[in-house]
DNA sequence: GTATATGCAAAGCATTTGCATTAAA
DNA sequence: TTTAATGCAAATGCTTTGCATATAC
């Protein structure tokens, strides 16, 4: 049997409460990442009384355990990343924000000739396709 | 002889001014992308009294004519990038937010099945290597 | 001369924080 | 019982905007 994310985290001494647990499920579900503020509404159906700070101060705190990530849209705001598989590229619509994990094709086939590190140790490589999904392709 | 690019922009009806002037010179030079704080900074070398409110919208006018490109950081600022070459691929260190382009290999290879696509049309690929600068690396 | 760009200061927004209250352990 | 989490509202910091003035064309 394997240990929830709750439990998890309560192993390393967090201190679970029915806010955090409602953020956590929130995030649960599907490859689409959400806005604080849509992680706030989702969270407010489970737990109506969680308020916007503590979404904020516990997604802060679920990146900072690296639990989920975070990704900057062109547009200033935020989304949050439940980190399912190993891989960390996405799929996003310029349009609406709309962003999706994926999986692409030829990553392992990526490098960084040493000539163009300017000294610096890689860490990670992320890939990211912009688009427009279906909906703002036919409207805006 | 080619057109210069304030040139280009005045031939697009854009009113050519000391300000904006010395705001392309900022940023134009080395691979480093300034933060608009630093293309103020360098702006102002060249015309003191230019204001922050017009080196961000001339960024943004440069942006929408698609002549400069901006990348949003983990830490919610922006930098400005002068768009050199064909492709924009970044390296960028994540303790100072000191950023390069770069040209990977294998870029090429890359592809998105369309499974993976979810309906939408793909526009652009970008690569982003993270890491830490020599700097950083030392100290933080 | 006319339309447009500028600077300033005020407004906007997403995000963070201080602090008194509440609740997990 | 102790220590940490919550909510609220105020503060922050980057970016944008309204408007009167100045200036490129």
């Amino acid at each position: 049997m394997i240990a929830t994310l709750p439990d998890r985290l309560q192993d390393r001494g967090w201190r679970i409460t029915p806010q955090r647990r409602s953020v956590i499920q929130a995030l649960d579900g599907d490859h689409v990442h959400l806005s604080a503020e849509q992680v706030h509404a989702a969270a407010r159906r489970i737990v109506p009384e969680v308020s916007l700070a503590t979404v904020y101060n516990t997604l802060n705190e679920l990146i900072a355990m690296g639990e989920i990530s975070e990704i900057r849209l062109a547009d200033g705001t935020t989304r949050y990343d439940p980190k399912i598989g190993p891989d960390h590229h996405h799929l996003l619509c310029e349009g609406c924000g709309l962003t999706y994990d994926v999986e692409p094709r030829g990553v392992e086939g990526l490098s960084l000739p040493p000539v163009q590190r300017y000294g610096m140790t890689i860490e990670s490589v992320e890939v990211v396709f912009r688009g427009r999904c279906s909906n703002c392709a036919e409207h805006g």
